[in-house]
DNA sequence: CCTACCGATCGGTAGG
DNA sequence: CCTACCGATCGGTAGG
């Protein structure tokens, strides 16, 4: 199926985005890329803003379906971390320019999509800590500050996709089995 | 002793490149925040990308001596892992601004800053990587991928300020023991 | 989808 | 350290 202009618009604007940052592409960067004039773009999407916003609402949409299905499953917490951890690695590889700007580009949302962008990070991340927490109780996880672990478990995850467009040669299955091991099983020998 | 107006310029602008990014903060903004008119900054500066250089390779600069004083040290590969997770935190407790601007700004700098940074920071993440497989050799640290394991320590390490500056109510000698604990530990029971 | 153009704002300079 | 101002560029619109 042939992509419409707009899907293309969004798609180059993503990668713009996350090469330059969003304050530093102008629509005429943009434009150039897609081969049309500037003021062209603008009979296929409404602003600037509304680019960026679709992308990081679209993309934070996925991570909370994603998250929703973890949950439904019925399996220990340690395992709802592996399925995390996988959906992380899934959504970068499948998805690395969108999943660069969850990570740099949010802070230049405006109004509703940025309260709307917060609420779902915050929900996510809250939901994702409960199964930490879960993990504690049942005593599958050791009794350390859930804050700490979540947080050191998202930094790596959140930025995965920018070690990963640097690397190859190891395939998804493999990157799933290190960062698990390493994220929940730690390194000491 | 009191700062001079130079010093006064360069933290401030470090305070507002991490609020609202490099791109988006003007030098009306910046001279505002200071106290003057934005024409007056040039009688301290030379331009904005010098502000941006001088933060970035100051901190860069740290970083380069804190890790060279760790390989000094007659210390387990453990230990000065350890070590350097207390670098990490000293550093973003201390001087968190700069640290943000390492972690989310230094893709705007140009010419030779950029590269003197980006030279910088491979020296820095190979020394870094070599200590994780002198472990490995040592039978300290498990057979695991040394680029995974030195790319997870580190992404949480430099996400570590933005997380912290939402925190409190844990001191530091807690916080390296914690992040110690599960960088190096793990988290499973 | 283009040409032509708008008002706003940018980093920075001249001159005092 | 200020007033006044420069050329460049920004996001976006009018009109066809």
């Amino acid at each position: 199926m042939k992509p419409t202009k707009r899907q293309i618009i969004f798609k180059t604007a993503a990668k713009l985005f996350r090469e330059k940052g969003y304050k530093a592409t102008s629509m005429r960067d943009l434009a150039k890329e897609v081969g049309m004039e500037a003021a062209s773009l603008y009979n296929h999407i409404q602003s600037k803003q509304e680019i960026l916003s679709t992308l990081l609402l679209d993309a934070a949409k996925t991570f909370m379906v994603g998250i929703k299905e973890v949950e439904e499953n019925n399996v220990c917490p340690i395992h709802k971390i592996e399925q995390l951890i996988s959906l992380h690695i899934h959504m970068a590889v499948e998805n690395s320019d969108a999943i660069s700007l969850i990570t740099q580009e949010w802070r230049h949302l405006e109004g509703n999509a940025f309260q709307e962008f917060k609420n779902q990070r915050k929900d996510y991340e809250k939901r994702f800590k409960s199964i930490l927490i879960a993990g504690i109780e049942q005593g599958k996880i050791k009794k350390v500050n859930p804050d700490v672990a979540l947080f050191s478990i998202l930094s790596t995850l959140r930025w995965f996709y920018a070690w990963y467009s640097k690397k190859d040669g190891i395939s998804i299955p493999e990157l799933e089995q290190q960062f698990s091991e390493i994220l929940i099983k730690g390194l000491q020998q």
